[in-house]
DNA sequence: ATAACGTATTTTGTATGCAAAATAAACCCG
DNA sequence: CGGGTTTATTTTGCATACAAAATACGTTAT
């Protein structure tokens, strides 16, 4: 008996997996079409796991299917990243809640070594890193919810702002403040408030709409 | 020109919402695997369109994948419900707090008739027609937040808490403090009151809670 | 030169075919 | 008889083939 049987992912999971990097990476720009024929030579599969693939990226938000016109590259508007923060902040900040009254010490301990790499990062003006830390810093927070939903919910969202890239634009000030939000963020958590780290993740998300609305008119 | 073009839907997206259909509607049940050469000739189809729908499917949650042995309708544990029901409560109050200042009387007065009816439903014991008012509203409310990512965040979620199918087993205490609980929700909605609306949603999905999993105990 | 039409090519949508894996059935041996 | 192994059948996974739609192109007429 052998409980570790190697099963090898299907070609239309991989396939999915691979168009998902692209996408994420901004090697398929936003707008483009997804050229079938194209996409089958470059991954050397046959289009059957492709179009299954870009079907499940459909459904996911990330491609748009055009009937009879294939699929592009979904377009994340303005408008749709206001939709979204405003809901994942409710979803960060519950998971917060939870996280506060779930997670270890050692957890904790884990996420402010992580959190000083951040702060070094800042400090050192390492953007790429410093985003990087942020981001695994969320995740396991809310991985310390306990919630795997809200996990996937909070990705799934996440994935779509994070698209946008309007992150790049941060102005030295929204950044500091960020940063001074992330310090809040694991004194509540370290003091087991679920309360104040639901309102500082809240607040934080408030914070990241406002630098994004604000560089969005820049460059306009 | 004309851009009312008529597009017919493509096959796999027709199949895909037959699909839904059936699994929602429980003629397909949990744990139920999908044949494709039987869902195939049900459908008149060929399996490479049905493939397609299933992969979408898969994503949405709605059915398991399980590598070279096809896939499964999704099986809703009481732990999934655990998990979703504090989303959805985070996230109906968000979708009534922005309803509370955005939805305009005539609006309003809509859903104060569709609540009247339900109450009708409720001293009749028409269950329902009960629920399906009940849902009604929920669905306006949301979609009153203007916010279309909010709305199709809680359906997904709520799909498939409602797949499990608890809440036929409600008494009638349960019962009437739902129908309470509408009352205060139409109030504060009227009054344009956003936090005492949120307030209430929160806990009206509290009140859900409890009734799950006490209609749980009770089946073990 | 440009607009409009018709044809050719590409691209997508669906069906079918073949190979591999899983399930079911038959068989053998203890 | 019963457990296990081998063989047959079914079912899935992927590739290819064909049909329909859309796009690109060239030609003609104004």
């Amino acid at each position: 008996m052998n409980s570790n049987v190697i099963v090898r992912a299907p070609l239309h999971v991989q396939v999915a997996e691979r168009l998902r990097l692209l996408i994420d990476s901004g090697e398929l720009a936003p707008g483009t079409r997804l050229n079938e024929n194209e996409l089958c030579q470059n991954m050397g599969v046959s289009r059957t796991p492709l179009r299954e693939a870009i079907r499940s990226l459909a459904t996911e938000g990330l491609v748009e299917l055009q009937p009879n016109r294939g699929a592009i590259v979904s377009v994340v508007s303005q408008d749709d990243v206001t939709e979204i923060l405003p809901i994942m902040a409710s979803l960060e900040g519950l998971g917060g809640r939870l996280a506060a009254v779930q997670m270890h010490t050692d957890q904790i301990k884990q996420i402010r070594q992580i959190h000083n790499q951040m702060v070094t990062h800042y400090q050192k003006n390492e953007v790429t890193k410093y985003f990087e830390t942020n981001r695994l810093i969320h995740e396991l927070i809310t991985e310390g919810s306990g919630n795997q939903t809200l996990v996937d919910t909070i990705n799934s969202l996440s994935a779509k702002v994070r698209r946008a890239r309007f992150s790049a634009q941060m102005t030295r000030e929204s950044w500091e403040r960020a940063v001074s939000e992330h310090e809040e963020m694991i004194t509540a958590l370290e003091a087991s408030d679920p309360n104040r780290l639901e309102a500082i993740l809240i607040q934080h998300v408030e914070t990241k709409r406002t630098t994004i609305l604000g560089s969005l008119q820049q460059s306009q």
